[in-house]
RNA sequence: GGAGAGAUGACCGAGAGGCCGAAGGUGCUCGCCUGCUAAGUGAGUGAAUGGUUAACGCUGUUCCGAGGGUUCGAAUCCCUCUCUCUCCGCCA
């Protein structure tokens, strides 16, 4: 028990997965990953090695350049004979301060070359490090697959309906807010036109959401940039491994956001936190990128899997002590946007296959959508731990501690906004194919009360 | 897009081949002092990494935007790149 924990935020530090492989071996085999680490090992000791070499090199190189500075300062020239002090040094057949030069030139090109090796092994080190995942925390379930999530708390009820359920794209379509079909022929697959009352009911949603976070969540609300660079990338974890889920802009370091974690995680990308400043909560709308590679043929109608989507999210820099209880605070500051839409939901844990690259631990909430007839994610909320802070260097100071330490990064989507747009047409439609608005939103609509078509 | 200036520690800001891990200040830590606060005052205080130690610690190496080069030796000289600021042009 003590060692899982241990592990969780200790991990990716070299010395830790180096002393403990088969540790950590055995956590990537629970997460069904089956990199192997026993390249390490020999990256590692020649790494070492050459670190030893050039740094003696270095050492004689210093302490001989500091002499010759002060022998040329006292006048002494070439001709003469090198102290005593130098004799240990350098190679017995250096006599005279002018050889001096010489043979440190040739230390000096012998330090390049051994830099050279550490480069290479340092990098060899970095690209197998920077592909292994985050260790689950001790309280994740253990299990294969998204099927065995355990479901952790549900919250509301099933709405009751005396009419068949329909799909919120029928919805949509029906009422003339959404159009996909257009969007289609403007993009392609996988994007989603809004009109009016539609485009209306998801603006609202934007602003309800932030609205909520920063005036009862004590959140602070960003608006970060929608493209990132790859440092960013991978510092937050998408990059090296999952490129092919990003869109990139050619012929640039650019990426579009897969979610707004990526630029406010790495607000403090380098920096040293003040203890006092944590927790920092911060809230972002941005809309989200992804190329859902892989993905053909899943979920190809409606607003569940779109190249681009609105999301309000949470992100959290938190100290070690108090990550967990920061992550279960966030995960209610997401749900409570649910419940003041009196949208019926569970709560389910990842376990240890489910549990994604950068996650020491993920809760997900899952809405019920009666015209699909099944609960699906609408917000996803994590403790990275360490995992992240490493990667994108974000240290705080302890206070009354000389060294610094990892912050712990969380984040949750607090909501995805159009998976909450259709879940509300879903829970709220009725039998004339009109829908209600819940209360808390009609504020943002201008009192509207409820959707009858694009016109009104 | 054109022209110029700049990038130094948690922050501000000196330094212009060796005496510089880097003055001075702010902040922070520990004292002193004033009844509280503010002010004053003394000392300390960069980061990363390797070795050694039971530990306090001792010690090597690296780091002055990034990467190359010159040199026995680079924060300092040269080249390339990135970013920031100012002016001009263009633009929501």
């Amino acid at each position: 028990m003590y060692i899982v924990e241990f592990m969780g935020t200790i991990m990716h530090d070299l010395k830790f997965v180096r002393d403990h492989l088969d540790i950590v071996q055995e956590s990537l085999k629970r997460r069904r990953s089956d990199l192997d680490l026993s390249a390490l090992t020999q990256f590692d000791q020649d790494r070492r090695d050459a670190l030893a070499k050039v740094e003696a090199l270095k050492n004689i190189r210093n302490r001989v350049s500091d002499a010759v500075g002060r022998l040329k300062k006292a006048g002494l020239d070439d001709n003469n004979p090198i102290p005593e002090e130098l004799a240990d040094l350098v190679g017995p057949e250096v006599k005279q301060v002018g050889d001096l030069r010489q043979e440190m030139r040739r230390v000096s090109d012998d330090i390049k070359e051994l830099d050279g090796l550490l480069l290479e092994a340092q990098e060899k080190i970095n690209t197998l490090m920077m592909v292994i995942p985050n260790l689950p925390h001790s309280s994740v379930p253990i299990g294969a697959e998204a099927a065995d999530n355990p479901v952790v708390r549900t919250w509301g009820e099933k709405p009751q309906m005396d009419f068949d359920p329909k799909a919120h794209w029928d919805i949509g379509e029906h009422l003339g807010i959404l159009d996909f079909e257009r969007a289609a022929k403007i993009t392609g697959a996988r994007f989603a036109l809004y009109w009016g009352q539609g485009a209306r009911l998801e603006r609202a949603l934007i602003n309800f959401m932030l609205d909520i976070h920063t005036r009862e969540h004590g959140y602070l609300e960003v608006l970060p940039p929608f493209m990132v660079n790859g440092v960013s990338m991978t510092g937050t974890g998408q990059l090296p491994k999952f490129a092919a889920d990003l869109f990139k802009l050619e012929g640039t370091d650019y990426y579009l956001v897969p979610t707004a974690e990526v630029p406010v995680t790495n607000i403090h990308a380098q920096e040293i936190l003040e203890e006092k400043d944590l927790p920092i909560c911060y809230t972002a709308y941005t809309p989200c990128f992804r190329a859902e590679a892989g993905s053909y043929g899943k979920d190809t109608r409606g607003l569940i899997r779109q190249h681009q989507f609105n999301k309000v999210e949470l992100v959290k820099f938190s100290r070690p002590e108090t990550s967990y209880e920061e992550l279960e605070k966030l995960l209610l500051n997401a749900e409570e946007i649910l419940r003041r839409l009196n949208l019926h939901y569970q709560v389910v844990s990842l376990c240890t296959g489910d549990l994604g690259f950068s996650a020491s631990k993920t809760y997900d909430i899952e809405v019920w959508l009666p015209g699909q007839g099944l609960y699906r994610e609408i917000s996803s909320c994590s403790n990275f731990e360490e995992f992240q802070a490493r990667r994108a260097n974000i240290r705080y100071r302890p206070t009354g501690q000389k060294k610094t330490a990892y912050v712990h990064t969380l984040n949750g989507s607090g909501l995805a906004v159009g998976r909450t747009l259709l879940a509300i047409l879903e829970n709220y439609q009725q039998n004339d194919g009109s829908v209600i608005i819940p209360e808390v939103l009609r504020p943002y609509m201008n009192g509207l009360e409820k959707i009858t078509g694009v016109r009104v």
